[in-house]
DNA sequence: GAAAATTGTGGGTGAAAGTGGGGAATGTGA
DNA sequence: TCACATTCCCCACTTTCACCCACAATTTTC
């Protein structure tokens, strides 16, 4: 598995062309060839998935019975938003337009790195968002990583 | 196995010939010998197999009891519907009249991969559709997508 | 510390992709 | 049989994109 990290701002060209941080380049396996995922995030974002990983979410829906509306409902939403991208000779990715548009981005891009995926952000906006609740950082870690058992 | 995602806005002709957007069209096992089968989707879309994903549909079709009555109409709404179409040397496919008049469809269709085949909106009609329940889509994702042991 | 390799960024170009139209072959109905 | 519509097979145009080269800046290596 890939375990991302780290935060990086690197720019979008003219052509939409994004170049992947070395780091995270090197976390990616063979087994994704080259390629990410790209799709909407949570929050104003764009999620990028590493092909093998992708896989595994794609199992899944393979799996939903289509006759259901709710099962529907929930393929189309997240397939619109569903788009492989492979790397160039210069290890960039080409980001579509509706995905920059989405996220607000033009021009500069803050990379962040998500465990099993990488996220861009309009680099205000990631500010904004880290900011608006980082007083209570120290409360909402303790939170979402309290063991079930109370450890 | 195919696994269809993306959203694309092409434009059928004058004619009626739409043309199969390249990412899709990679997809396309040998198996489908460039062939798609048209049929009428759930919602208001047309939906297109490739031919090879059709036969898995149409194996369970056969198993289908049809001295039921609810079986009888469905197999006859579905096959009537149905309708095989190859691609030209362009790539591109002949959508006869009655699919899109079924799908509201003149000018431009939005064309949306969905995991074994791939679906014809109209671009209004489907953009109505996604936010229809846009609110609620991350309740609809946790309930289709939730594990049978409720992890 | 200098040489070499890697990394981030930008641009030019030919091939591929998307779109449209003409005309021959075929079929249909008056 | 003829007029008309439909469908298939070419050809043509425009836009987009993948590939190549380039170069400065940084990092690594010896």
């Amino acid at each position: 598995m890939a375990f991302y990290k780290g935060q990086e701002t690197y720019s979008v060209d003219s052509k939409g062309r994004l170049n992947i941080p070395a780091k995270m380049r090197r976390a990616l396996s063979p087994e994704a060839l080259n390629t990410f995922v790209l799709t909407r995030g949570s929050d104003r974002c764009v999620a990028a998935y590493p092909l093998d990983e992708w896989r595994r979410y794609e199992l899944e829906y393979a799996k939903l019975n289509q006759y259901d509306e709710q099962s529907r409902f929930f393929l189309r939403t997240v397939l619109a938003w569903s788009e492989e991208v492979e790397l160039d000779g210069q290890q960039r990715i080409m980001v579509p337009k509706k995905y920059l548009d989405f996220a607000g981005i033009d021009g500069k891009v803050v990379i962040v790195g998500m465990i099993d995926h990488i996220e861009l952000w309009q680099p205000d906006e990631f500010e904004i968002y880290l900011s608006k609740s980082e007083a209570s950082y120290e409360q909402v870690a303790s939170q979402v990583m309290q063991r079930p058992n109370g450890q």
